[in-house]
DNA sequence: GATTAGCACTCGATGATAAAGAGTGCTAAC
DNA sequence: GTTAGCACTCTTTATCATCGAGTGCTAATC
C-alpha cells in the first residue's frame, strides 16, 4: 500500500510543510527533494497519496497539505528509528542552569518550562509534582506567641507545609510538645484518608483533656496535606504562537491562548494521558479539547525515585518541529529527575 | 479657555468613543446628546477642542477621537466629583467569594485578580504583598529524621518559610532546641539586613561548639528571608484584550499579551509607582512603556495595618470604562485590607 | 457675535472586475 | 511505469469606480 517511495514522498512533503508552512506542489518536491523523478509522478504519488488519506488539498489548485494521520506515521517511524544520542555537554549546560535559578520545586519547574519555550520555539506546559496520597512524615506545633500556634507538616517527599492558628488562651509549651509528639505517633505514614477514617474510629478518644486544641488541629492537618497534594500548572512562551502563520488568524490565537490561560483545562490535559513513557505526542484530532484540534502535544515525563510524578511538554501547530522538540524534551526529562532526585530524594549515603 | 460647552461636548465624545470605539462626528453628538446646538456648532467646537489637543483626527473625513489629555480631564474631574458611594451589599458579596476560596494570601491575591477581571473584563493586574524588610519573628530548628532538619522560619507578618537541610550526622534534639532558643534570642526582632551586620560583628563568636551547624542554618535564614520579600505577580484575562476592536491588529495583540507575560516587567510597572494614594491612574502615554502607550492602567493598593503592602488593578485600552473600573477596584481595595487584616494581622482580642 | 443651513471636498471602505500565478489532472507519447 | 504538455481551477493581487460619513468654509439668520 504505501511503498517506498511513497513514503518517501511523503516525508518529503512533510518536511517541506513544516519549514514553510505553505501547501507544497508537485513541482517542489521534484525540484527541491532528490527522489529522481519529474512532477508527474509525484503529482500521480500525491493523489495517491491523499486517497490513503495522507494529504489534504485546500482547493483544487493549491499543493497538498500533510494530515494528522501523516504526522502521526511520521512521528512514529521518528521515535522508532531515532537513537537516543544525547548531547551531554549540552544537558549539562542545562541542568547547570536550572540548578543555578531554582532552590524551590516550583521554581523549578517554572524554570524548566521558560528554558523548554526558548529552545524550541514553542509554548511549553508544565504540571507541578503530582504526590497524591502523601504520607505524614513529621508533624509539629511550635508557639509562635501568646495566642498563635505555627502547625508544620512533613511529608513523605520532604515538602513542608505551614498554618498559623490562633488560640483564645496561651498553652503551654510543654504541653504542646506532648501534643506534637502525640500526634507524631499516631499519625505518621498516615494518608489524608487514612487519618480521616483512623478519627472516625476514635482514635483521639482516649485523651479528653487535649480534645479542645486537636478539634481545631486536625482540619489543619486535613486542609494542608490535601494542599500538599494541589497541583500547579505552568505555561511559558504563550506568545510565540504569534510566530506561526496558522495563527494569523484572530479568533485562532485568542482560542489557543484563552485555552493555555485555562488552568483547569492544562490540568486536566497533562494528567489525562498515562503518566507513562519516555515522550508522548497527540497530534491534532487526537486531542480531546476543541481549541487545539489543531496543535501537537509532546510531552515527557519527570520521576522521584522510581516514581513518575509530572509532566513537561510543549504545544504548538501540528506542523512541529518534532524532532527537535523530542531531543529537548528528552533532555529534560533526564535533568528534572536527576534534579529533583537531589532536591527531594532521601539522602542514600 | 474651556467653558462649561466645551467640557460638555469634549464628555459626550469620550463617552461616545468609550462605548461604540468609532471616531465620533458632530452629527452623532448634536443627536445623541441632548446639547441643544446644531452640528454645525459641535463641528466648530470640535475644532476648537482640536486646536486645544483635547482631540485627534484620524482623517480629514473621520470623526474625532479623545487625546490621552482629553481622558486625563476626563479622569481628574470623574475622581474628583464622584462620591464614594459603595455598593456595600456588594461588596460583602465580593468578600464572602474571597475568604471561601482563599485561605493562602497568594491565593487570596489570584482570586481577587480573577473576579476583577471577570467583574470589569478587562486584563486584571495583582501583586503579592511587599513585606520589605520583614523582620524575624520565629525561628525553630525540628528534626525530621536522622539526616534531615527544618528550618522553620516565622516573620512579623505572619509569613512562615521553611526549608529542609541535611547534616552529616545526627544531632540530639535537646541541642537543636538549644540552638533555636539561641537563635530567636540573637535574632528575634531583626531584619534580613540587620542579621548580616550583626553576624560581621560576630555575634556568634562567644559559643564555638555551635559554629558548625550554624554555619549551614545562616545562609539558610537569610535566603528564606528573602524569599519572604519576593514579590509575585498574578495576570487574568489577558485574552480579553481581544475584544476591543483597538487589538484587532495582531501585532498590536502580541505585543499586549507579550508585555503581561514578562513579570519582570509586570513588577516593575506595578511598584515603579508610588504605593500611595487610593485609585492611580495612567492614561497611555503617561506610561513608561512602550507596549502599553495607548493602554490606561489603573490601580488601587491594599493594606496591613497602616502599611501598604501591595497593588491591584486592571490595564486595558486607553478608552476605558474608568468609571466602572474605579468603582469595582474601591471595593476591592478595602475588602482585601480587611481580608489581610484577619489573614495576618494580629489578633486585636 | 453666536448659531446654523448648505454645500463642496476629502478620504477610507466596499465591491466588482480583470489579470496573474500556482498547481492539478488528464491525455498521449516515450 | 514515467513524463511532457496543456486545459482547467481557484486563489491572490491590483485597479478602479462608487458610496458615504464627516469636515470646514461661507453666507444667512437669530
Amino acid at each position: 500500500m504505501l511503498d517506498d517511495r511513497k513514503v518517501k514522498v511523503l516525508h518529503a512533503i512533510i518536511n517541506s510543510y513544516i519549514l514553510k508552512a505553505e501547501p507544497v506542489g508537485s513541482r517542489t518536491i521534484s525540484k527541491q527533494y532528490d527522489l529522481g523523478v519529474s512532477s508527474a509522478t509525484i503529482r500521480n504519488e500525491m493523489s495517491d497519496l491523499e486517497e490513503l488519506g495522507y494529504l489534504n488539498k485546500p482547493h483544487t489548485s493549491a499543493g497538498r497539505i500533510p494530515s494528522d494521520k501523516a504526522y502521526r506515521l511520521y512521528v512514529d517511524q521518528l521515535l522508532k528509528a531515532e537513537k537516543l544520542k544525547m548531547d551531554m555537554k549540552k544537558k549539562n549546560e542545562i541542568k547547570k542552569a536550572l540548578v543555578e535559578e531554582s532552590q524551590e520545586i516550583d521554581q523549578l519547574i517554572q524554570n524548566s518550562a521558560k528554558i523548554i519555550s526558548a529552545i524550541t520555539s514553542y509554548t511549553s506546559l508544565a504540571i507541578s509534582p503530582q504526590l497524591k496520597e502523601s504520607r505524614l512524615k513529621h508533624i509539629q506545633l511550635i508557639p509562635i506567641d501568646e495566642a498563635e500556634i505555627l502547625v508544620v507538616l512533613v511529608n513523605e517527599s520532604g515538602i513542608v507545609k505551614n498554618t498559623i492558628f490562633r488560640v483564645e488562651q496561651n498553652i503551654p509549651e510543654d504541653q504542646l510538645l506532648t501534643i506534637s509528639n502525640f500526634l507524631n505517633h499516631k499519625l505518621k505514614g498516615f494518608t489524608m484518608d487514612e487519618i480521616n477514617q483512623a478519627m472516625d474510629e476514635g482514635i483521639f478518644r482516649e485523651i479528653h483533656d487535649l480534645k479542645k486544641i486537636l478539634d481545631k488541629i486536625i482540619p489543619i492537618i486535613n486542609k494542608s496535606l490535601e494542599d500538599i497534594d494541589n497541583v500547579d500548572v505552568y505555561a511559558d512562551g504563550v506568545t510565540k504562537i504569534f510566530n506561526f502563520p496558522e495563527y494569523r488568524d484572530l479568533n485562532k490565537a485568542k482560542s489557543f491562548i484563552s485555552f493555555i490561560e485555562d488552568k483547569e483545562l492544562l490540568i486536566d490535559l497533562l494528567l489525562n494521558d498515562t503518566l507513562e513513557g519516555d515522550i508522548e505526542i497527540t497530534i491534532g484530532d487526537e486531542n480531546i479539547y476543541d481549541p487545539i484540534k489543531d496543535c501537537s502535544l509532546i510531552t515527557t515525563t519527570y520521576r522521584l525515585g522510581d516514581m513518575t510524578i509530572g509532566k513537561i511538554g510543549v504545544i504548538g501547530p501540528t506542523r512541529m518541529e518534532y524532532f527537535k522538540v523530542i531531543n529537548a524534551l528528552r533532555l529534560f526529562s533526564v535533568n528534572m529527575t536527576e534534579i529533583l532526585d537531589m532536591l527531594l530524594g532521601n539522602p542514600r549515603v
